[in-house]
DNA sequence: GACAATCGTCTTATATATTGGACGAATGAA
DNA sequence: TTCATTCGTCCAATATATAAGACGATTGTC
């Protein structure tokens, strides 16, 4: 955020999560100077590090022209939280399911930082291929599945951890705090959420939560759909949306 | 390999690399101590460090009984490399439409360290799935591409990189070093390399390797599929797996 | 061509992260 | 119960990784 108060030396653990945030965040190759530059770091102390991570494949040069991005054994550490974490593994069954049964875009998406990310996406096979990118993070107030996220919150908190220009939709228009406290409000009594032309004027979303023990929700599922979908059809995604999900709440890690 | 000799003071960064490697090895969550043993690490040390990526989200607490894994972020940097990375990127689409058209596991391989691994794979829809872990060390010798992946390499070099113990097949059989050399020599020669019932006795491994511009090969695709294939799907399959891989030699970075 | 900017590497000093050990609380075995 | 481990946290000392700057090589602009 701040772009590095003065110089003031730093761990070399914590310059090591900045770069990789902000290399997800850039979503492509970036040259270690201007790294530095964006971090607000020594030059010396990035190269230093940089060639560490190389070794290690944590980052990988693009010899092209010597910009880095993450590297060959994040997909590997990364496959590897997929197939162990418990909750993660369990969707990712349920979602190739649910993404054949209902050929449309399945998601698995949860709460990082004040932003909402996809963590997991499969497409349908019709030619319709809506793909959203894992990992890009999305201004709650855009999403069904941020109204579901935010249900065991209050008020006050919400209102907290929400900049205020989150509350500017895609199409310009301004929704107004009261009303996106509604219907995460609206949302919770629902147990499920529905939107069209939200974060994209043509898909509706469908969200429902997954719980855990304590009935916090800690991710969701949804479907990404034509908005032209009939209504009944949606309903019927919906409910087999929540069923998925009640399903997964309840061994949830 | 060697068990720390003898104690001496190493880079935060260092141990965090070795932090994500022993994770990716064991697979399964561990507990702190236990990690600082495996490592030869100070105690302190480790709690220092893993609470530090907890913070970063790039390990995860099971709160059953405090083990640590790898975390969500690994996630999200692996999907922002998988998208990012030409050659992955380009692989991804290509494993997705081998896997449909010929119903089989298709997969991305690569030489990490002394070992072969999967990089990516995608299943085929018969009943037979067969899922290679993905990032899991494979002795060179067990597999098809990894034949195909040493082709660029002297004798000398080979011998050096394999450990002796890699030649041991998983039926107990010891293959011999110089017939390994010569099987890498006539896969080098035929631009493909088919194995059955070598890694697994119930599976045949197709493999065609993926070059740089320089020809040296990179990564190889193969497939997977239940050893009583017919003779002559084998060979169609092969051919496809020739072409595709050709096809991704040309623009891989 | 001359210039300015950025590149990647090096070196030296100092701020600090790592270390080893001690501590009480949990845990489990006998 | 008693004992023996392992847990997670804390401390002070020091080995060292970070930081700042200089350097020549490279790049791109005018």
């Amino acid at each position: 955020m701040e772009p590095a108060p003065v110089s003031e030396r730093q761990s070399g653990v914590d310059r090591v999560v900045d770069i990789f945030e902000e290399l997800l965040r850039s979503r492509a190759p970036v040259r270690v100077g201007e790294l530095a530059r964006r971090l607000g770091a020594p030059r010396s102390t990035l190269y230093n590090l940089v060639n560490r991570l190389v070794v290690a494949e944590l980052l990988e040069v693009m010899d092209e022209d010597g910009s880095v991005f993450l590297g060959r054994a994040m997909q590997l550490y990364g496959a590897a939280y997929a197939e162990t974490n418990p909750l993660q593994r369990r969707a990712g069954a349920v979602l190739d399911r649910l993404a054949a049964e209902a050929d449309a875009t399945a998601q698995l998406c949860a709460l990082r930082g004040d932003k909402y990310v996809v963590l997991d996406s499969r497409s349908g096979r019709s030619l319709f291929r809506i793909t959203a990118d894992v990992g890009v993070p999305v201004p709650l107030p855009w999403t069904a599945s941020g109204r579901l996220l935010l249900a065991h919150q209050t008020p006050e908190e919400i209102g907290a951890l929400i900049p205020p220009g989150d509350y500017r939709l895609p199409d310009g228009r301004d929704l107004s705090p009261d009303q996106f406290l509604a219907e995460v409000a609206q949302a919770r009594e629902d147990g499920h959420c529905a939107t069209v032309g939200l974060s994209d004027r043509f898909t509706c979303c469908l969200a429902a939560p997954i719980r855990d023990v304590h009935r916090r929700t800690i991710a969701t599922l949804c479907f990404v759909v034509p908005r032209d979908r009939p209504e009944d059809q949606r309903r019927d995604l919906l409910e087999t949306l929540r069923h998925a999900a009640r399903d997964l709440s309840s061994g949830a890690d």
